[in-house]
DNA sequence: TTGTATGCGTTATCAT
DNA sequence: ATGATAACGCATACAA
């Protein structure tokens, strides 16, 4: 390391190493005139005091982990922008880690947490039909947790979610409403309590609107879009559908590909509506009926809860924040 | 706290902490069954090693540090994705910086890496206009650096770009062949060497077609979309413009937007031609004519050069990788 | 106001 | 094969 320490800077400065530590922290007394020696000698020398040897001191890191499933993805890395903004403002960094929708990915990561590297974490999760007592540890380490989005119902702990049911029922009611009959429902992660809950305001509205449920127009997806296009394609050659809601972005995409490719005519022939963060959903062909989540917003009010929970260390903070989503009607649903 | 720590764990263990450490790190000489027994207990009382103070001994910190733009870009959030995928591989653990274009918060990160938060820093840059020195100091504490994608040219180190001038020579000249004669060059940051290399391929090529440079037709753009818009508009408005070559994503979309709000026709009006990493440009509407950056994996390449760096310390690596973008036309251009 | 000494949790060196 | 100890660099309690 061609890095100079507090040590040698005192030397230089004929001063101690406390003295020296004080200029850096607003702390206890000391004289001015010397701080301001210490501090210019310490810029010309290109001192900084070692992160780890403060941090192994304050037993703190200041970095904060997220989690999510994947970046290349239009909500979650608007939300990590919004988380971005609260943590600069706090002095925090962040750190980042993509499971690609493998909880075994997930449960590395966090079990790889525990040893101080972050102070906290904020994650949209990946692995609901499993086991998730692993999370309990965190709490006895006093880490702090905020979900955003796909969360653990069974973790007790603060969460930053949308309205999914009530926006899938609006949803598919706006498909009925628009003329359709005949509505699949695409899924990824049926397991997931975000695609459990989407699913249920479809079923609902479904009921409501006095319209048969067919278990085949539930069409399981997968996030590999090759197979998508097979399974759609598929789909759309086996079964009357005159909607489509995709209760994930990359679905719709995956139903526009199929559709231009069979000769299918949105929204003549198919209706389509779609949770998306897509900001240029008026420019695709046809502009796309979106249920719009507050991505930003939702990473905003993520990093807020933990920020709340790290500095009231004692308060069990377990804030649920529930924001709205809008739906946005488009040429793809008229 | 309620952390457990070594000490603690060799007392209830009846070991000393060296041994129990030996337990952890595949090293020395250690009976096995007193490692298996160290390591059961250990994961009962679920202990894990501080990083921190194992980074203060060891001197480094298995992280590596992102400094871009933003991350709510198809283009970043894909390279990032890369970067990523090498880092998982090395047990490394990924520190975000996101900067909005904005040098100050650059050099801020930049001299807050000094301090060993980072053994590494991989970087697209923001301030092209400005003075480099600061990112020197890096090298004096032996911090490997990579640029990607924007670069500083005056700073020596390992980079990875695309052929920047080419693509934007070959898809002027696209522009020229489809039958447009006056062509606008769109850009947001003229004095970002990216910017300049991708203007230097759009003049040449109008040379090179014995087209005439009209000044006007630069036409200068930012990162607030809102503007862009009206000084796209009023450039429709009070030019003869037949082809638009966007040097940025986003100015694509501003230009869609507009002719959609002046009922201007792509392409039978404007053709459109745009640097973009967007996967969906086929469903635009027109769909999009891209010169596709490898996003991906340029970040790839950029973690591969920045661990060939950390692993050979000694060594000044100072690699130039480009890639190649490709063309990719579709309808917007017809 | 400044200096001295101790400990944060680990790991490596040396001894046993 | 295991234990004692020093050192990583810093920040605080205490002393001066």
């Amino acid at each position: 390391m061609g890095s100079i320490n507090i040590k040698e800077l005192a030397l230089k400065l004929n001063l101690s190493k406390s003295t020296v530590s004080r200029a850096f922290r607003g702390h206890s007394d000391i004289n001015l005139e010397t701080k301001e020696r210490i501090l210019k000698v310490a810029k010309e020398l290109n001192y900084q005091p070692n992160h780890h040897a403060s941090n192994l001191r304050a037993q703190k890191s200041k970095n904060i982990a997220i989690i999510v499933p994947q970046i290349a993805n239009n909500f979650f890395s608007q939300a990590i922008d919004g988380i971005e903004t609260v943590a600069r403002e706090k002095g925090y960094h962040l750190l980042i880690y993509l499971t690609a929708d493998n909880f075994e990915s997930e449960v590395a990561y966090v079990n790889d947490l525990y040893n101080g590297r972050a102070d906290g974490i904020i994650m949209s999760v990946s692995g609901e039909a499993n086991d998730h007592s692993y999370m309990n540890k965190l709490q006895e380490k006093h880490i702090p947790l905020v979900f955003f989005d796909r969360v653990y119902d069974d973790i007790h702990t603060a969460k930053v979610t949308t309205n999914d049911y009530g926006s899938s029922f609006e949803a598919t009611m706006h498909l009925v409403e628009a003329g359709c009959k005949n509505i699949a429902f695409l899924v990824t992660n049926k397991q997931l309590s975000i695609g459990k809950m989407r699913m249920q305001g479809y079923l609902d509205a479904l009921k409501h609107a006095g319209l048969p449920f067919k278990d085949e127009l539930i069409i399981d997806c997968s996030n590999d879009d090759h197979r998508n296009l097979t399974v759609l394609t598929n789909a759309f050659q086996t079964m009357t559908i005159d909607g489509i809601f995709a209760s994930v972005e990359r679905l719709a995409f995956a139903t526009y590909y199929v559709c231009y490719d069979l000769g299918i005519s949105i929204p003549n022939q198919v209706k389509v509506i779609s949770f998306s963060s897509l900001e240029i959903a008026p420019l695709l062909n046809p502009s796309l009926t979106t249920i719009t989540q507050p991505a930003y917003e939702m990473g905003l009010q993520a990093a807020t809860l933990l920020f709340k929970m790290l500095e009231h260390a004692d308060d069990q903070v377990n804030d649920q924040v529930v924001l709205s989503s809008r739906i946005i009607s488009r040429n793809s649903t008229l």
